[in-house]
DNA sequence: TTAGGGTTAG
């Protein structure tokens, strides 16, 4: 039985000898408790006034900062075992919203079916605060059948006109996924409190039904139906999620102008507003200003900069918030791990994992998918694997983040065999699935198995493909070298083709040496992405790669004259939990000297194993000696000196860079990792390379 | 005594 929970967590402890204590009804320590009660029988009050004895009741199992299970279980057993005045609903009334309120609902409920038993023998009856308490567990517990019941003994006893019955059934359906059930009783009440509108709109809110809560909320305006803060929290909450930015503002003004913001759970949910519709500035100045901040408002601050791609500042606002009383729980954890795997922190991002297990944080679904998320975007595919086994529930979106994290760390055929698992275990694969799937095989040239997903997950799954799907297949194609059939489809896209496909397409004709094609592939992007600098060095060397020089520096001149400056190459290293940044021919370190140096002398060792620098993507205007010194100076090279300046002998080097790794960099970091015996994983923005004994783990592919 | 509220992953 789910009561036994609480009720038998505590003996009823002897009672001490008497003494002369006067009753007063506080909250009372536990120790104090026994003390209260032997005098309220000695003094005879106890079973001779009944207000006496709620408040006794009340002191002890209210829940207070100080109320424990042992509190509850006295309670309940004074009201069970006696002795005690007749009982009345009242009686039972404080113990089933105590229970409630202590988060135990289903106690509550069992509380209440007791009461009816008891109703029989002792002439107690439910009234309309029994029956909106056990209403209000019903919805906590998601209990829609039990809600409908005691629904009936409302109607039975007469209390639906009573307003708090009415708001609280309107609550459980709207809580339980029933709006319409929730709606039919919202349109039967004629005098709508704010309350009533609240009820009504936190069922859209349960339901993710963004656009009723803003829909309702005009509506309120229209009719001028009374509103409060707790309606706008959730209007605000809407207007972020849907991005009613110009809503969103009028209310963020209406409360500062009111004084709402004092209210915390408003506060924060402007925050939150504000941050989703971009204003995180705006965002972050409120919640500077707040006087408290609790786990949410922290929490709500620190997913506002990640989701705005602001993840350094995510993570020191994180330290800020290490440095109050305010401890961290699984959800702000999301949001941190998820900074840390954008950033390739992985030493931040460890800490965190092993602060979830420190404190038992409890290993959600999604802060389980977010740990395999990051460690899959460090690069430690095996932590990721182990993260992915510890969960206790798995869904699509954690098995979709280990299937895209395979496929990135160039294991395809196991991002395809887990695919399989994942149908053995029944979990629906979304859209998203698919793109993982899609890289697998890209990465790792598979053209055939990519076709057959391509065409399986329309036929199977009924899932249609969108433009991100069409451009993984450009570049499976493409990549395989079949630059002809990836053109024929894009054409045969039912789809606009984006700049993003046309570009897998030109990458392919790059590396294929396809001159007509690319020249046709950019003619396509121009109008649809002018600004991208990549495009215009991509075709120019195509070019190159087939001699073709005077169009090369052509397309070059073109480039600057548009006024199209190359997105400068930005490494990321991280060497003892301090993320180091590095651009190409950088001087802003303190080291740089001694950086440039150690770039001399790795050049000069992996010279001597045969390395031979590649100017194909250099500058091309000046001449091959001062291409080399260029190409040396890329930020990556200049970040992995770094790491082999700072690191202990033999320890793994992992950077992040913004671009992809070009053909110089890839061949020198193949032989650095020979030479100095180190295991380099760089992550650049389509993949990761996993470098050792001279060898990549894409393959060169 | 009694009803309603904010943050999270691929």
């Amino acid at each position: 039985m789910a009561t036994a929970a609480v009720v038998s967590a505590a003996a009823l402890p002897a009672a001490p000898s008497p003494s002369p204590v006067r009753y007063t009804p506080r909250r009372a320590a536990l120790r104090d408790v026994p003390q209260l009660h032997a005098a309220l029988l000695k003094s005879g009050e106890l079973t001779t006034s009944p207000e006496s004895f709620h408040s006794f009741l009340e002191a002890t199992a209210l829940p207070s900062p100080a109320t424990t299970a042992a509190h509850l279980s006295y309670a309940i057993r004074l009201l069970r075992l006696g002795p005690h005045p007749p009982l009345s609903a009242r009686s039972y009334n404080i113990l089933i919203r105590a229970l409630f309120r202590a988060g135990h609902p289903e106690d509550a409920l069992h509380l209440f079916v007791e009461m009816l038993d008891a109703a029989i023998a002792a002439n107690v009856c439910p009234d309309q605060h029994t029956i909106a308490n056990t209403v209000k567990s019903c919805a906590r517990m998601y209990a829609l059948a039990t809600g409908r019941s005691v629904q009936a003994y409302a109607v039975k006893l007469g209390f639906m006109a009573d307003q708090f019955v009415l708001n609280s059934l309107i609550h459980m359906y709207a809580s339980c996924g029933d709006v319409a059930a929730a709606q039919v009783l919202f349109n039967t009440v004629e005098e709508k409190g704010v309350v009533t509108w609240n009820a009504m709109i936190a069922g859209y809110v349960k339901n993710g039904d963004w656009k009723e809560v803003v829909e309702m909320f005009k509506g309120m305006l229209e009719v001028q139906a009374p509103f409060d803060e707790v309606t706008l929290v959730s209007v605000a909450t809407a207007c972020g999620k849907i991005g009613d930015s110009k809503l969103g503002e009028r209310i963020g003004v209406y409360a500062e102008e009111k004084g709402m913001v004092r209210n915390r759970n408003l506060a924060t949910a402007l925050v939150d507003m504000y941050a989703k519709c971009g204003e995180l500035d705006k965002a972050r100045r409120l919640f500077d200003r707040m006087h408290s901040r609790d786990v949410v408002a922290w929490s709500a601050m620190i997913s506002g900069y990640t989701q705005a791609d602001r993840c350094r500042e995510a993570l020191t606002i994180f330290n800020e918030m290490q440095a109050t009383e305010v401890n961290p729980n699984d959800v702000t954890m999301v949001s941190v791990l998820s900074a840390c795997a954008v950033l390739g922190a992985l030493e931040m991002g460890k800490w965190v994992h092993s602060y979830i297990r420190r404190k038992a944080l409890p290993l959600t679904v999604v802060l389980g998918t977010a740990l395999v998320d990051f460690y899959a975007k460090c690069g430690c595919i095996e932590d990721a694997v182990k993260a992915f086994e510890s969960m206790p529930v798995r869904n699509s979106w954690t098995w979709t983040a280990l299937i895209k994290g395979m496929a990135s760390n160039g294991r395809g055929r196991e991002a395809l065999e887990l695919f399989s698992s994942m149908r053995e275990a029944n979990i629906e694969p979304t859209d998203v699935t698919f793109i993982g799937v899609l890289l697998a095989c890209s990465h790792n040239c598979l053209v055939e198995e990519g076709r057959r997903h391509f065409d399986s997950m329309t036929q199977d799954y009924g899932i249609h493909p969108r433009i991100e799907h069409y451009g993984c297949m450009v570049d499976l194609l493409g990549r395989a070298g079949l630059i002809d059939e990836a053109h024929q489809f894009i054409r045969n896209m039912p789809i606009e083709p984006n700049a993003v496909v046309w570009r897998a397409l030109l990458s392919a004709c790059t590396v294929h040496k396809n001159v007509e094609i690319g020249e046709e592939a950019l003619k396509q992007i121009i109008p649809l992405d002018p600004c991208h600098s990549g495009n215009y060095i991509l075709l120019s060397n195509t070019y190159a790669s087939v001699g073709q020089w005077k169009e090369a520096a052509m397309i070059r001149k073109e480039m600057n004259e548009r006024g199209i400056k190359k997105i400068p190459g930005c490494s990321l290293i991280e060497l003892d939990g301090t993320i180091f940044e590095f651009f190409a021919e950088d001087s802003e370190h303190p080291q740089s000297r001694e950086i440039y140096e150690k770039v001399d002398e790795m050049i000069e060792n992996i010279k001597m194993a045969g390395y031979v620098p590649n100017t194909a993507d250099a500058r091309l205007d000046v001449d091959e000696s001062e291409k080399q010194v260029s190409v040396s100076h890329h930020s990556e090279k200049l970040a992995i000196a770094f790491g082999l300046m700072k690191s202990r002998p033999g320890a793994t080097i992992r950077l992040s860079k913004n671009l992809r790794v070009c053909v110089d960099c890839h061949s020198a970091t193949k032989l650095i990792s020979k030479v100095y015996n180190r295991e380099i994983v760089v992550r650049d923005r389509n993949r990761f390379h996993h470098f050792k004994d001279g060898l990549c783990s894409c393959n060169d592919y």
